[in-house]
DNA sequence: AACGCTATTATTAGCAT
DNA sequence: TATGCTAATAATAGCGT
């Protein structure tokens, strides 16, 4: 007596390609054929020793990769040589400008850029420094307030140095972010030893800001682990 | 008699997964089993409806990529959450650090670190500008240069302003520079229904273009051009 | 979720063009 | 160098575990 009513398996059916309805099959899916696909890269890398790498989100947005020898350095070499396709050759100012020139740039021109546009940065934030000095030296003293007569002419010279040296840091700033826009390679930027002003100001960039700005810069890895498939050779599959 | 003797096709042949040796046929291998490895990936975008990158470089060293949506945003999306664990807290001054950062940072985290300090110094130039405003008008007027008695009040009052708006702007830029160095991380992943990218070095070709792939455009010419490839979802092969 | 099973479909190695 | 052909191999859809 035959219990076992045997279903033969009605084998591989052609399936449309268009997104699966189901979400259980579409999981099942998803999770077979991205196996299939890095098996296939993990042989087209075997057998013809080329560098793949391949980055996929899952429907749950989890990230999953393979990359021989490792992702990271295949999409860096990648990224150095490839211009952005969204990039627009538009009517933009310096500054966009060079956004838009550093997107095809090489590490080292990245770097070169990099450099470059710190130090003006710094410069610039010795501007501000200064144009905030002036601002609470005035402000605190409220000259301004003051009938013109009780102006004392300490004040007055103190406030016009200020503003002459102000503007002698600023054509200079000036001229240099000229100068970098037009050539990016340009070398070492010699600092204005300066040191004007030493007073600061409320409200304005300063100290604190950079290390607000690195803690920006520094991605924040909340998702907690990517699933990686490394190449370790053939026959993994 | 026959006169035609019929070689039948012997058909596949099992292949060790191992480095193809014939420099001939490992180009063929490479040929199809990348446009094999791209098609897999065309379908899982479109099965499961998730997203792909692939980045393969050539055995002579030229890259092709397929990307649904597009590379660049998938390539960004992975890097910002698995970031290159470069980062040591040092005690260096935030500049000098963010300049020793960044000499190990790969392409992409330069990318973002160059985008941030151009945002920065554009808000610092913004600043920069104002303050030679300031410094302009009030040398015009040279009143600094003149007696105190001869400082007239109106002079004053637009001296008052100007430092005024000038806070107000630096503050204005300050806020700014916060908002956009969170926001800049996030590169604009609009997928929308763009099919599928495929690119190599020198160009993109838009999915839209499917004749490119299934008529196997030749391509205009082999050396340093574009061999540009678009998968147009599904229904192709 | 991941794995085993198997009838089917899909891919492709070797050749020829 | 890339594509067409064809037999043989490889991948996998649907099912159960």
């Amino acid at each position: 007596m035959v219990m076992k009513i045997k279903k033969p398996s009605q084998g591989r059916q052609k399936i449309a390609i268009a997104k699966i309805p189901k979400r259980n099959n579409l999981q099942v899916t998803f999770s077979k054929r991205r196996s299939g696909l890095f098996k296939k890269a993990s042989e087209l890398c075997t057998l013809c020793g080329v560098e793949i790498a391949i980055i996929v989100f899952s429907p749950a947005n989890k990230p999953f990769s393979f990359g021989h020898p490792e992702v990271d350095s295949i999409v860096d070499r990648f990224l150095a040589r490839n211009p952005y396709p969204n990039f627009q050759a538009g009517s933009t100012g310096s500054t966009q400008q060079l956004v838009e020139v550093h997107r095809n740039a090489s590490v080292h021109e990245l770097n070169m850029q990099l450099t470059q546009v710190v130090n003006q940065l710094e410069a610039e934030k010795k501007c501000g420094e200064a144009l905030d000095k002036i601002s609470k030296a005035s402000e605190k003293q409220c000259w301004w307030e003051r009938p013109v007569e009780e102006l004392g002419f300490h004040e007055l010279q103190i406030l016009k140095a200020s503003l002459e040296e102000l503007k002698k840091n600023m054509t200079k700033q000036a001229n240099g972010i000229l100068m970098e826009s037009s050539a990016a390679a340009v070398a070492n930027c010699s600092s204005s030893s300066s040191p004007f002003f030493m007073m600061n100001i409320n409200g304005v960039v300063q100290g604190d800001d950079l290390r607000c700005f690195e803690s920006k810069i520094k991605p924040t890895n909340q998702h907690g682990s990517a699933y990686s498939f490394g190449y370790a050779g053939h026959g993994l599959f």
